[in-house]
RNA sequence: GGCACCAUAGCCAAGUGGUAAGGCAGAGGUCUGCAAAACCUUUAUUCCCCGGUUCAAAUCCGGGUGGUGCCUCCA
């Protein structure tokens, strides 16, 4: 497998550390609001590249903090009125509904910055003794950006060329306005934690370097996030890490490209933003996944009420091929009794080969997915064609399919379901109609039934009912 | 000013030297009471523009045009 190192800036051959571990740590949410679409793309990007990684036998040890005290938090809390770390609490609870409604795996550590503040302090102390660290006046401490060598690395920046304060005013405290805090003094009121500077708390790019130092306890194989944090906060991170034990943060850096509005970046600041759940709660999670998959990690993605239509209509043709199979298979297995071992089928081969040839260049999830509806055209013309069900192509082609979409995390296993009561009066009222051959009356149930987003099949096994795309409609 | 990135059909989107994947939407057909689903056929002589290299360019090089991100809040 190749993948995209931003630190080189080219694609290279992926090598896992010792004993196939493959040690992750993706930059997690400040948690002070609920996640937006943007958030939900690294979510769903890394998540897979953890299940594809899982299905290449490594193992994976997947790491990712909750930012659970910030400027963003405090100022969240004296909004509401509430403390911030209820804040913190009830928006790391949130966080979940929709990450799990995403499909995430569970990282195997979830650590808060608030539960690691002697790591960094630890962190802090040793850049004191190597001169890396200075403190100011009043308690902040900074660290001393030119005199690590190889500051600009990982972004291509060249300290003579950033503008420092081009977009927020500099500090005059600081020796260089390159400098960044390390540890901020406490205003009055604002939570704090003893330190051997004063009472503060950290700044934001030593909780990274800290959490990972004190899980990992050396470099990590892949550091992963938002292209947006590539400078300054990866490339902070990377200078206080090895600035303190001399090794290198991590082997390889991936970056996921943004999610814009109307090709502009989907920010909370900009106020641009959907939330992830008020987007699932009418598309349902599972397409904000495919949209998300559906471009490579790398390139942006436009978000749009019609993408995630597409999104949700696509889904539609894969979920459809699993029902097939899945019918099929009930049909078999009436007529043998026996289970019939796994046998394998060229043209399936050669399509799972493909699937997993794209993954390896760089995760290109795009191409894979391609290869997925090559896959599924090929099972449906097969099962369209076939007189007698062949069992053991059936058994296959499940396995197959069940393989991508566990990979891509697409879970397409919840039934929809229609609890309303008026849909069931209609469905009822119109098999009374086509039982009775009064098929102007039946037409006109499924239009209304189709006018409240609810379509309607006749099949040889029964009517289907499924949701209609004509029926999601967003509205702000 | 510096750094990074993007431009492929009506829409979304792969493809980085060998003659344009896939999805959505549309059209015609098969099937169906009619639909839907599914299948078959069809929809870019061409990849923002202009040069160049090459037997061969969406892909490499040079120059433009339009758009985006980062330069201490940000996924």
């Amino acid at each position: 497998m190749v993948i995209h190192n931003t630190l080189s800036g080219q694609k290279e051959l992926f090598k896992s550390g010792t004993n196939n571990v493959v040690k992750i740590y993706e930059c997690g949410p400040t948690v002070y609001n609920f996640i937006h679409i943007g958030n939900a793309r690294p979510l769903c990007v890394f998540d897979s590249l953890r299940r594809y990684l899982i299905y290449l036998g490594y193992n994976v040890i997947f790491v990712k903090n909750f930012t659970d005290i910030d400027d963003k938090i405090i100022k969240r809390a004296n909004d509401d009125g509430v403390p911030w770390d209820k804040v913190a609490e009830r928006f790391i609870k949130e966080y979940y509904v929709d990450a799990r409604g995403l499909g995430e795996l569970p990282p195997t550590y979830e650590p808060k910055a608030t539960e690691n503040i002697p790591a960094m302090q630890k962190i802090i102390k040793k850049l004191f003794e190597s001169g890396f660290a200075y403190e100011q006046g009043d308690g902040t401490v900074y660290f001393r950006t030119r005199k690590f060598a190889n500051y600009g690395q990982l972004s291509g920046m060249v300290l003579e060329d950033l503008q420092a304060g081009i977009r927020v005013p500099t500090n005059e405290q600081k020796e260089d306005p390159l400098d960044f805090v390390l540890w901020k003094v406490a205003k009055q009121g604002e939570p704090c934690w003893e330190s051997p500077w004063g009472n503060g708390r950290p700044g934001w790019h030593i909780e990274c370097s800290a959490m990972i130092d004190s899980i990992f306890e050396d470099t990590i194989d892949i550091h992963c996030g938002g292209h947006d944090l590539i400078f300054p906060h990866h490339e902070n991170e990377l200078a206080q890490y090895t600035a303190y034990c001399g090794k290198p943060l991590a082997n390889y850096w991936m970056h996921n490209g943004f999610v814009t509005v109307d090709s502009e970046k989907m920010a909370k600041s900009v106020g641009n933003f959907f939330t992830v759940r008020e987007v699932a709660n009418v598309f349902g999670y599972m397409p904000i996944r495919l949209l998300m998959l559906q471009a490579h990690y790398r390139t942006p993605i436009n978000y749009s009420a019609d993408a995630m239509k597409q999104s949700f209509s696509s889904l539609q043709r894969i979920r459809n091929c699993l029902e097939l199979l899945r019918e099929k298979e009930e049909q078999t297995t009436e007529l043998k009794s026996e289970k019939q071992p796994i046998e394998r089928f060229e043209e399936l081969e050669v399509l799972k080969n493909k699937f997993f040839c794209e993954l390896d260049d760089d995760f290109n999830t795009s191409g894979a997915i391609g290869v997925l509806f090559d896959f599924v055209r090929e099972v449906n013309s097969r099962l369209a064609g076939a007189k007698s069900f062949e069992q053991s192509y059936i058994g296959a082609a499940t396995k197959i399919l069940g393989d991508f979409l566990e990979i891509l995390g697409l879970d397409l296993t919840e039934p929809e379901t229609f609890e309303d009561e008026q849909v069931k009066l209609l469905l009822d009222q119109r098999e009374i109609s086509r039982a009775n051959k009064d098929f102007k009356r039946a037409d006109e149930l499924r239009q209304e039934l189709k006018r409240m987003g609810v379509s309607v099949e006749d099949t040889p096994s029964g009517v289907k009912v499924r949701k209609d795309v004509g029926g999601l409609h967003f509205e702000r």
